[in-house]
DNA sequence: GCTTTAAAAAGTAACTT
DNA sequence: AAGTTACTTTAGAAAGC
């Protein structure tokens, strides 16, 4: 018998900081070895850490957001890298930056196959977004907490829009009630 | 004052254009379409429900017009798939499921989602398979689909592998090409779903 | 609204081998 | 027919069009 909940992993962290200081991207795309810059494509230039694997966006305004980590620790990790490079460049960043997490993606699984074409209607056609000729996945939009929920035939699902760690947790705790309560669970 | 007035009737005149504009494209899409005069009137009502609650803000008026066709013929039973709306649309496929999505949340259609079954008889009409063809092809439908083989999966691919798997049941045999070309969808696709369904019918 | 980044889920499509 | 790649959906930030 196993928890759903136990199967949740992260699978992405998107964070937003700021250093600051005001840069010039230009320079800091000849300084900073494998940093992508293209203005004319999207006004921030791209730099991506190793080891956390992550992707960093850094803008003129000194202001940058971390995505592709795996942990809340991994966003840490990767800005401070960065902020260490960018120190290394002789440009001033704030003591320690304050990083705020945006949102995270979880994966997790119910083990059981779910019938979608009965959860659509079962938990209400206004709250769920379910086109399978557009794409696999029912869409689940929860009020409590705060989060969107992609449920799948196989009974795996992707939990987003959360801010906190909890927040999968709860969200699992919470569709997996209600599910059961349609006696639409295995 | 004079301005004011003059303004007014710009913006009716412009109003009542752009209405006449949609109204017509409805019929224009619909009749390539072949659909119904009935499901013509329940997509004017669609596009006239958005209009009074300002949901063409932002959007082409094409897309809305388009998406509530395509509701429309969702509304009535005789769904068409976004391929074939966006074959006689000027809007991309993509923006007509998106302007679908939000119309039909934004009005509360609270629509069901597609019944395979519902592609049945015209696939197979426009493929000269008989009556019994299509009973078949409904039947495997209701039983791979009891069997939970449908969450996920798109209603005209899994339409198309039952008439293709009623065919050769019949002696009535269509190529997977031939159920692919008027389905829309891949080989790949039927000979997926046709695995899956015959299992489920305890054939093979 | 769009542009870019990353990641999962499962289905479908378009290629090449 | 199999294999690979890529696109569909969700959320969120950033600056600018």
């Amino acid at each position: 018998m196993t928890n759903p909940a136990d199967s949740i992993e992260i699978q992405n962290v998107v964070a937003s900081t700021g250093i600051g200081q005001e840069l010039d991207l230009e320079a800091l795309a000849e300084d900073l070895p494998g940093a992508d810059f293209n203005p004319d494509n999207f006004p921030g230039l791209v730099y991506r850490t190793q080891e956390p694997k992550a992707a960093a966006l850094i803008f003129r305004s000194g202001k940058i957001v971390c995505t592709g980590a795996k942990s809340i620790d991994d966003v840490h990790e990767a800005l401070g890298i960065i902020f260490e490079k960018l120190r290394g460049l002789q440009i001033p960043v704030e003591d320690d930056p304050e990083i705020t997490v945006q949102n995270i993606v979880s994966s997790a699984d119910l083990g059981h196959n779910l019938n979608l074409n009965a959860l659509a209607i079962g938990l209400g056609l206004e709250d769920v977004e379910y086109e399978p000729e557009q794409f696999p996945g029912l869409v689940y939009r929860m009020d409590e907490p705060e989060v969107v929920i992609l449920l799948f035939g196989s009974g795996k699902i992707v939990i987003t829009g959360g801010k906190r760690t909890d927040d999968a947790e709860e969200a699992v705790k919470e569709i997996v009630e209600r599910i059961e309560g349609l006696g639409l669970l295995g | 004052r004079l301005r004011k007035w003059q303004e007014r009737i710009r913006t009716k005149d412009a109003g009542e254009r752009n209405l006449q504009f949609a109204l017509s494209e409805i019929d224009r899409m619909a009749s390539a379409l072949g659909v119904p005069r009935s499901v013509r009137e329940v997509a004017s009502v669609i596009y006239r429900r958005a209009l009074n609650e300002d949901l063409i803000r932002g959007r082409s008026i094409e897309g809305v017009s388009t998406a509530a066709l395509y509701a429309a013929c969702r509304q009535e039973g005789i769904p068409r798939s976004l391929d074939e709306v966006a074959d006689v649309s000027r809007v991309p496929q993509k923006e007509i499921g998106r302007t679908y999505r939000y119309i039909s949340q934004e009005l509360g259609l609270e629509l069901k989602p597609v019944d395979p079954k519902q592609f049945v008889p015209r696939f197979a009409s426009a493929l000269q398979l008989s009556e019994e063809v299509q009973s078949k092809a409904t039947e495997i439908i209701d039983v791979s689909a009891e069997q939970g083989l449908l969450s996920g999966k798109s209603p005209t691919g899994f339409a198309a592998a039952a008439i293709y798997a009623a065919s050769l049941l019949c002696n009535e045999k269509k190529t997977q090409r031939e159920v692919a070309d008027v389905a829309q969808v891949t080989e790949v696709t039927i000979r997926n779903r046709y695995q899956e369904q015959i299992e489920a019918m305890g054939f093979r």
